[in-house]
DNA sequence: ACACCGTAATAAGTAGGAGTAATAAGGAGA
DNA sequence: TCTCCTTATTACTCCTACTTATTACGGTGT
């Protein structure tokens, strides 16, 4: 195969990733879906678009069937393509495609990121969010308050513009998710926390943040120590907005007015 | 192979659908990521457990190593299992599995529905279901309120006994959706929808509802029509509600005293 | 205009073997 | 005794070549 930036650690591909120039890096199915997944997701191809034929597709990668193949499962598994004898492998409508799923997120945002979908992505925040913490004030534990309360101190300690800190937003973030005693609601905010993240954190790495993070998350924290459920829920979205108005502001073409 | 219950209709699993005894038809490949998958969600297998190789398990179910190995592929995407040299294809903690993800579900309810992703699942629809009236109620245009009042008119004209009635609830419920303008919540919500839909459905067929669901659903829509969002966001909530109470009547132990 | 049927294109599946990476065991040096 | 390095094994990874099954499409007959 000639140049396909690989994915790595644990096949969750990160965008602008493209570790080895050789793709020694990682699994080479693995590369080839990221390439694919990335092509369809920018739209390179459209929904209804029948790829080359098998033969063909897996000579011009120099790769064999079987690699390719395996590739095309993974995309299929992910509702972005469906084969059929004599049909070939087309393109599925956008309805079909798994839009949470991680990978899928991954690829949406390893090119230009899709103002509508980040748009979509922040309204289903919005509305996550702030349960999540709800749950998480109603439900958490001592264990979970210790580990909120240590990543808050890791971000006082160290400040957001340093990967330290970073970890510790990270942490405290997923202490909460934790302590919502509910797994989708883990997953699904998890997923979409991570691929907000890389819009907001790969175009921009260390720039001076519009105000500081700390005091809204002490806000959240207090809350849920506190177990008022309603006053988690305020204070977390009020953070959801925060880093709405953060991306927003790192876009380019990003003017919408409506405020739900 | 032998008689794997295989996957119809768009690779999606159907739980206790088992069409054909002998494996016909769908891809053989489908079958068996079915067959794993839900050996898998069942917790046949454990996380941490690692399957026989490669060579042994296809021979085991006497199907070559490349279609074993694309089944593999597609646990792997979603996110069941992974695979490395010498290690092994082990299962994936339970946190790295894409729960959302509608195969899954589907693996997932094929065989004892597991109570507790039942109620996280509930409660996660609790609170994305009414947000996603509210979008419906703010956003909806003339082609949406149509499409919603026609299939509220097939609820009324066949009830929900009926096939044709189920189908005019789900094209009401989709309309909804489609109205909200957002892909992702549009996404999560009919994954989820689905999913809950089989655990009533498939156990108990035809019985008596505990409540005529018309005039719930009614409400919705009259919410919608006038715009009203928090209207619109309080009816649904009332038919989530309902829904989680049909749910509960068919489930054997099933209490759980919390209400957000 | 329509239903039937044959053909060809394409994916699906089979078989086996060489390559490679990860793990574990064993040995050398401190 | 401990650590580090080398080696060997094991199981996935990837390839090649071939056979089979499915199905879109177009032709044929009524």
């Amino acid at each position: 195969m000639k140049d396909l930036p690989d994915a790595h650690h644990d096949g969750a591909a990160e965008p602008g990733a493209q570790r080895q120039p050789r793709g020694t890096g990682r699994r080479l199915h693995g590369a080839i879906a990221y390439k694919l997944g990335v092509a369809i997701l920018s739209g390179e191809y459209a929904p209804g678009d029948v790829l080359s034929s098998e033969v063909e597709f897996s000579e011009a990668l120099d790769v064999s069937r079987g690699a390719y193949r395996e590739a095309v499962q993974v995309l299929a598994a992910k509702g972005l393509v469906e084969s059929r004898p004599k049909a070939g492998t087309k393109v599925l409508p956008r309805e079909r495609w798994r839009l949470l799923d991680p990978d899928v997120l991954a690829w949406a945002f390893a090119g230009e990121p899709d103002m509508q979908l980040i748009r979509d992505l922040f309204e289903l925040r919005a509305v996550v969010e702030p349960a999540a913490a709800r749950f998480a004030a109603e439900r958490r534990d001592r264990e979970d308050l210790r580990k909120m309360k240590e990543a808050l101190a890791g971000m006082r300690r160290h400040t957001l513009a340093t990967d330290a800190g970073r970890a510790a937003d990270r942490d405290f973030h997923d202490a909460i998710l934790q302590a919502t005693r509910n797994d989708a609601i883990k997953m699904l905010s998890a997923s979409i926390g991570a691929a907000v993240h890389w819009t907001t954190q790969y175009k921009q790495r260390a720039r001076a943040l519009p105000r500081n993070p700390i005091p809204d998350h002490a806000k959240v924290y207090d809350a849920i120590l506190a177990g008022d459920g309603d006053a988690a829920s305020a204070a977390m979205r009020v953070l959801v907005d925060l880093a709405l108005e953060d991306t927003r502001s790192v876009m380019p073409g990003a003017e919408s007015g409506e405020g739900a």
